[in-house]
DNA sequence: CAGAATCCCATTCGATACTG
DNA sequence: CAGTATCGAATGGGATTCTG
């Protein structure tokens, strides 16, 4: 039997008091830092963020979640009848960490090694929207805008150069937008695809207010390559 | 005879077109960002990483730089005559990472786990003033301040808000405060230990003006603990 | 000093199988 | 569905040695 193990982050790696050290003691670990971003839009449970995570494992995933929650960075919680399951969901510090993901997204799509058009996630996607906005393109601008990808509903809401996205089905958005994927929505909004062919040949659709739908897609631009 | 392995970095751990992702398949690895954190005042030569990252191997070191320099964040360069030694120096793009380790240090400093007075490097302390000084509290303050931590020399310049941070010995500093390391600084700047015991008993020296040393000590503010 | 090369052990990971 | 258990393979990293 061991002498039962000091409570610890997989076993301290740094002996520093930098800030940027203790950081990576807790979001460090491979995977770790985008089970918290799967994990930024609300509670989640363990096969959504199997099925975000292309390529995690079952034990790495089991792993990830126990160290994260011991940390206080995330939460386990049993929903109210009649759901009755179980799901993971962050901190109050746990989703104060949305920052550090934006400047390090930010950061590496400065690179020109960075490829947008590889699988993508809801959630990561919906979370580059609020990064890379432009907010000199949204003076005046007031759209409820609906998303629905693959199943997964989000609502962004643009007003007073903010953008915040919730998961949910808007009441009366001012457009929808529907695709099976988020990397046609990653076509749209970056690679700046033309919408007809998106929705000829990619699935995409718009409802509702489609001007709207067609000047929201405009105003996001990715960061100025630097490499 | 291998068949040329692929550039890349380090395997390609995730497919994930996320920013947030590929940021962390060039940072990501253990080591790697605090190798960055060394580099961001100024060119390193081998040793004086290896110094700086306690508990770092060379083999580990090798193969970081080697890593980031295949991923365009830092390049390596030889001095000129008659120094002829070399050094690594960030690109644009590496020292574009500093808003990613200061969001990442800011968030760390939340969590009560976060234990100030471990050990730290010269270049840590300086960047965490960056990250840390209180903008409402620099009002009109227009100080210089050199600094030598164990033969480590900086330049803090204070004024018009910001806070700029350079390697070197300073002109004619408003003061100069020298110690045998940064963890004694950081007992300053955060911890609160008064001037006149750091004095006494750790090494504490402050030249020049008293007066502005100490304001400029009091500025310094850890964020409110979330967690 | 600045690494490259070798050795070798410990850890980690992913795949598969299993369970309440 | 939400994990646990197990196992083999790959990787990581410390220590040591060698070289210009």
């Amino acid at each position: 039997m061991e002498l039962q193990k000091e409570t610890k982050l997989h076993g301290r790696w740094y002996d520093d008091a930098c800030g940027t050290a203790f950081g990576l003691e807790v979001l460090g670990e491979r995977w770790t830092m985008l089970v918290v971003r799967e994990l930024m839009l609300g509670p989640r449970r363990f096969s959504g963020l199997r099925a975000s995570l292309p390529g995690i494992s079952a034990k790495v995933l089991t792993e990830r979640l126990g160290t994260l929650e011991e940390a206080g960075v995330l939460t386990r919680r049993t929903l109210e009848e009649p759901a009755q399951v179980q799901v993971y969901e962050l901190t109050e510090w746990g989703y104060a960490a949305e920052p550090v993901m934006q400047e390090l997204g930010r950061w590496a799509a400065m690179s020109s090694g960075h490829d947008p058009m590889l699988p993508l996630s809801p959630v990561s996607l919906m979370l580059s929207l609020r990064t890379m906005f432009d907010r000199r393109k949204v003076e005046g601008l007031d759209f409820v805008i609906g998303f629905d990808i693959g199943g997964e509903t989000f609502i962004a809401t643009l007003g007073d150069g903010a953008l915040p996205v919730v998961r949910g089905k808007a009441e009366a958005p001012t457009a929808t937008i529907r695709a099976p994927n988020a990397t046609v929505l990653a076509a749209l909004f970056y690679a700046g695809v033309p919408v007809a062919e998106l929705e000829r040949e990619m699935g995409l659709v718009i409802e509702g207010d489609r001007a709207a739908a067609m000047r929201f897609a405009d105003i996001f631009e990715l960061p100025e390559k630097l490499a």
